[in-house]
DNA sequence: GTCTGTTTAGACCCCG
DNA sequence: CGGGGTCTAAACAGAC
């Protein structure tokens, strides 16, 4: 594993910010910031602060890969940067299982709604062929407070404070739609991942099987050839929110199981819902839609 | 084969 | 204790 010491003076090593890193982490003078993939008692593993040599839980006193990868991105002159870039960035938080922590980057990027993806080549798209670029409007009050609580210097354009994300918690007015109703096409098989009828009850979204929806596209059919493929559709409702506004529903990027996932493009069969979008003046994320 | 990106499952944490 | 969030490991797809 590697170790980042925070020591006093802070070092100027490579250009990084060391001072600004450890405001981030919020971390005291003797305690050190370490990446590491390397398991621990009762298998816990992640971004641990340590304390005299003795490891502390994650939450409250650690750093975050989102919060470290936003660090990285808006750091950067054009706030955007490759994966291979910011893995560049991060090279010093990152010794040991590499290409752990590196997957592990990659699905945080993948799988929040903070990080967007934008072409390297707009005129030629390649979808392995990005910068990643922190979407101020993915970032929810809670994601504020847990991620980016000591990152506001460097997100000049977003509009929030910390009391304001409080004002924001204390003063949430309630969702524009309402949540949609719960709807079960049963089909044979017995789901038990996240879009499991169980789940997805539980969690108050429609269900239909793919087949079914009137908006799906034959497109869809046959691009997965994965084991464990769901063949169900989330009818999700989001409301208007940003780090401004109100809750959104999840953190997490809503997705389908298959189909283009390409930058801000939206699958075919995905239609606006405009009475969401226009109904307040803080839409106009295209994230913000519904199928 | 390598690199990049997506998805899932499971373990674990925090919070209500 | 349950739900939601975070992290890890792994499988997989597609571009090069």
């Amino acid at each position: 594993s590697f170790l980042l010491q925070v020591t006093k003076p802070p070092q100027l090593h490579h250009g990084y910010k060391w001072d600004l890193v450890f405001s981030v982490f919020s971390l005291s003078l003797d305690q050190e910031l370490i990446m590491t993939n390397n398991r621990v008692k009762g298998g816990f593993s992640g971004l641990l602060a340590e304390s005299s040599g003795v490891p502390r839980r994650r939450y409250k006193t650690t750093g975050t890969y989102i919060g470290l990868i936003a660090y990285a991105i808006q750091d950067s002159p054009d706030k955007m940067l490759t994966f291979k870039q910011i893995m560049k960035k991060l090279e010093p938080f990152v010794l040991g299982d590499k290409k752990g922590i590196e997957n592990n980057i990659r699905v945080c990027l993948s799988s929040n709604r903070c990080f967007v993806k934008v072409p390297v080549d707009p005129d030629y798209p390649n979808p392995k062929k990005n910068f990643w670029k922190v979407d101020e409007n993915g970032i929810t009050p809670k994601m504020f407070r847990r991620h980016f609580k000591y990152l506001i210097n460097i997100f000049p354009g977003l509009s929030i404070q910390t009391q304001q994300v409080d004002e924001c918690e204390d003063n949430a007015p309630e969702p524009l739609i309402p949540v949609c109703k719960v709807t079960e096409n049963k089909s044979e098989g017995k789901f038990t991942g996240p879009f499991s009828i169980e789940s997805l009850l539980k969690s108050d979204r429609e269900v239909k099987r793919l087949e079914e929806h009137p908006h799906y596209t034959d497109a869809q059919l046959g691009t997965n050839k994965r084991k464990n493929v769901y063949e169900y559709e989330a009818v999700k409702c989001y409301y208007p929110v940003s780090a401004v506004g109100w809750e959104l529903a999840s953190a997490k990027r809503p997705r389908l199981s298959s189909g283009p996932q390409f930058g801000q493009f939206l699958p075919p069969h995905v239609t606006y819902d405009h009475h969401v979008l226009f109904s307040s003046p803080l839409m106009y994320d295209i994230r913000y839609a519904r199928w």
